[in-house]
DNA sequence: CGTTTTTGCCTTTTT
DNA sequence: GGCAAAAACG
């Protein structure tokens, strides 16, 4: 541990003193340099609750960042003692980056700047034992989650397909980001899944993780408030910790980091929050606008401060975002200003169907690539991740360098995690996840029935797959082929956890992956993939040594889901979602895809009504407000969905575009009239009826949900998991030697030898074997 | 037990 | 239309 006095580590929880070595005050800080008076009043109200409403683009992250370095200027403040958190990784290191920028090396004792959940994590292994969990707990990912629950639904005699996993998940995460725990649910959450036996699976999807040894991603928050509330000392211990607490993008948070906030806030009240209601596009993931809505009266006497000066957008983009924006009701109300030049419209332009579109666009690039703009200087924004793929096969026929932002994640790859169970096995044995992941990869001849029978022996026991596997391989429980491959897995994991101890942990991974024949199975794959993942892992090898140890990484990866890539060199254009495209900027800015149905999202409007539509339209105005000087808006007439042709007509977004602020290219030949090409118009298209008669996709499916009726009942069942737990005979100790017992594969026999819970019987027709207890019943 | 064929579902969005 | 999981086959 070092004697720094920033680190963390170092920190005891007396009291802090007034001003810790507090540097001279300066008159005119250098960091207070060029910052407007909203800015600057928002840096400077450092005592109390404020809340500053940022419009896009008004200077949100630099008032974050200078507020912290004024927090530490003045004295008020040291760095261990600042919590700020903010929504998403990039934007906790672009924070980190800004910080160092400003201040420099000082700015290294802020290790309470991060997301919420990897804050939530760090706050909780210290606490563990207090929600039943290790201090290493485990944390799950979606993966692992879905799983998990998938066991659950199919022990408590549910029919998978009626009742889906993924449903439940999605119901069990929107509970938790309610700050709801199995025992606060209201009686009539409990309806929506399964006949109201929800409740009753999330109790035992929480045992079950707490016999795992885990937690998922809505734990590591709701168990951070569970302890709070419930341990006034430690809460009151971490509200001293936290003197000064930054919120960024508090639009997003949900009710659960709204409690967790409020609690650590409550001792000194300096909170400050920054957001803006007309970005809030994450209600879907259980996210508040209500929050930020609140914030007067859930802090007294706060300080409401706007930045509505905005420094990145033309007058022209800038007016058609605000007009289109208008159209929703309950905003806090910002009005934007530029002193840009106006500068040029936002255009609008139809196409006949999407290939056009992409075709469009791709030409658009083109040309100003001509004119000497930068491809890293435009970006593709579409509403679904599935949409950029017309655009990907447009830029690989006319050779455009692209990047696609978003995409399959690196940790989510197939290869990447098996890598990543393998280390979790070894670090910690007890993950069953991890474990029944990998202990058939590469194919080892363990199948199902191997797994099966693991997996009553552990449940019987009380014990982990992997303890179980330790035990059965001393016996003749399994036939000798797998039960050698199982033991020469076992023992490769003795032999790794036995050197981790002296080899750098980059060489014991690469030994794990070489020795386990995970490697050598890549290798020997002929696919078209293979040598592309095979990368991947050294990719990943190469991460590692940037960690203390596997621990440490392993820890790491399950926060931070993406992994920092050296690309940057290259000159592309720009792929993604509009939700991640948040908080980021382009010169250019091309908003395909802006149809009904599509855009806004007919899902979305089924889903949420008015809510939902309005929360569309705010992902057009984050979408439109990223671009700095060309917003290029377009929709198609026709559009491949599911294979299916479908039409569709431009999007209401695009009649609230306020005509002074947009240039709208006419083509009436697409729609009603003759087209251009060949002599048929959309309207005589088969599936014209998209939109004209309310049989959108989302529609239809409605219907279809409506009309499949509810499920026939299959009599009352009740979840129950003892059932499952108590086996026959589970303590081991209760025979005797000599004792005459039946054995499901072998028959009976007759005890010659006990050695704890496993024993030596003699069988009538298949000889001496040695098998555990718990397989044997008195004859 | 592992491979091939068939089905069914899907396109929001992410820590 | 494409992909993943289930079913069917060897």
């Amino acid at each position: 541990m070092s004697n720094d006095p920033f680190d963390p580590a170092n920190w005891d929880d007396t009291e802090p003193s007034a001003a810790p070595g507090a540097p001279a005050p300066i008159l005119e800080p250098f960091y207070l340099e060029g910052l407007n008076p909203q800015q600057r009043a928002a840096v400077e109200a450092t005592d109390g609750p404020v809340l500053v409403l940022a419009g896009a683009g008004t200077g949100k992250t630099r008032v974050l960042t200078t507020r912290i370095a004024h927090l530490l200027g003045t004295g008020k403040s040291w760095p261990g003692q600042i919590l700020s958190v903010t929504f998403t990784n990039k934007a906790a290191r672009e924070m980190q980056h800004r910080i160092a920028q400003l201040i420099g090396g000082v700015a290294d004792g802020l290790s309470w700047l991060g997301t919420f959940h990897s804050i939530a994590a760090r706050i909780l292994r210290r606490h563990a034992e207090l929600v039943g969990l290790k201090p290493n707990f485990t944390i799950l990912d979606a993966d692992d989650q879905l799983r998990l629950l998938k066991q659950l639904i199919s022990a408590a005699g549910l029919d998978e397909k009626r009742n889906p996993p993924r449903a439940l998940a999605g119901l069990i995460d929107r509970w938790k980001n309610r700050g709801l725990t199995p025992d606060r649910l209201n009686p009539e959450d409990n309806h929506s899944f399964a006949d109201g036996r929800g409740r009753e699976l999330y109790t035992a999807y929480q045992e079950r993780l707490a016999t795992l040894n885990a937690a998922d991603f809505g734990d590591l928050l709701l168990h951070n408030i569970t302890i709070f509330q419930r341990e006034p000392e430690i809460l009151a211990q971490w509200q001293r910790r936290f003197k000064y607490i930054l919120v960024d993008e508090y639009q997003d948070t949900n009710v659960a980091q709204y409690l967790w906030l409020r609690l650590l806030a409550q001792r000194w009240r300096n909170v400050c929050c920054v957001g803006d209601d007309d970005q809030s596009i994450y209600g879907w993931r259980g996210a508040e606008v209500g929050n930020i809505l609140r914030f007067e009266s859930d802090f007294p006497g706060a300080k409401v401060i706007r930045l509505e000066r905005n420094y990145r957008s033309t007058g022209h983009i800038l007016g058609a975002a605000s007009g289109l924006i208008k159209a929703n009701e309950g905003r806090l109300g910002k009005t934007l200003w530029t002193e840009d030049a106006l500068g040029e419209k936002v255009q609008v332009t139809g196409y006949w169907d999407g290939e056009e579109e992409a075709r469009g666009i791709s030409d658009a690039i083109e040309g100003m690539r001509g004119h000497g703009r930068k491809l890293a200087e435009m970006a593709i924004l579409v509403r679904a991740g599935a949409q950029t793929r017309a655009f990907e096969e447009r830029f690989v026929a006319v050779g455009l360098p692209y990047r696609v932002i978003g995409g399959p994640r690196f940790y989510e790859r197939q290869e990447i995690r098996d890598a990543l169970a393998y280390f979790r096995v070894t670090v910690q044995p007890d993950d069953d996840l991890a474990f029944e992941r990998i202990v058939n990869v590469p194919k080892r001849g363990l199948g199902d029935a191997t797994i099966q029978q693991l997996h009553v022996l552990a449940r019987g026991r009380g014990i982990s797959l992997h303890r179980a596997a330790g035990l059965i391989v001393e016996t003749d429980e399994m036939k000798p082929r797998p039960r050698s491959a199982l033991r020469d897995l076992m023992t490769g994991f003795e032999r790794w956890r036995a050197i981790g101890g002296d080899l750098p942990h980059t060489e014991l991974a690469q030994t794990i992956l070489d020795e386990s024949g995970y490697t050598a199975m890549w290798q020997a794959d002929k696919s078209a993939e293979a040598p592309g993942r095979l990368d991947n892992l050294k990719e990943l090898i190469d991460a590692l040594a940037g960690f203390e140890n596997l621990t440490a990484f392993l820890e790491h990866v399950a926060l931070v889901m993406e992994i920092e890539r050296g690309d940057g060199t290259q000159d592309m254009v720009t792929l993604m979602t509009l939700h991640g495209a948040k908080g980021l900027e382009f010169p250019v800015v091309f908003l395909p895809g802006w149809e009904e149905g599509l855009f806004p999202s007919q899902r979305s409007m089924d889903e949420n009504g008015l809510a939902g539509l309005e929360e569309e339209r705010r992902l057009a105005y984050v979408g439109l407000t990223r671009a700095r000087e060309k917003a290029i808006v377009s929709h198609a007439a026709n559009r491949r969905l599911y294979g299916q042709w479908q039409s569709a007509i431009p999007s209401r977004f695009i009649d609230e575009l306020p005509g002074d602020h947009a240039q709208v290219e006419a083509r009436p030949g697409l729609w009603g009239g003759l087209s251009e090409r060949g002599g048929f118009t959309p309207a005589m298209n088969d599936s014209d009826l998209f939109g004209s008669r309310g049989l959108s996709p989302g529609f239809q499916r409605a219907a279809q949900n409506r009309a499949a009726g509810p499920a026939p009942r299959v009599g009352p069942r009740t979840l129950d998991l003892n059932a499952d737990y108590v086996t026959s005979s589970d303590a081991g100790g209760d025979f005797k030697a000599g004792e005459r017992v039946f054995h499901q594969k072998f028959g009976y026999g007759r005890i010659s030898h006990i050695d704890g819970n496993k024993l030596d019987i003699n069988f009538e027709k298949a000889g001496t074997k040695k098998v555990i207890a718990s397989f044997v019943t008195k004859a």
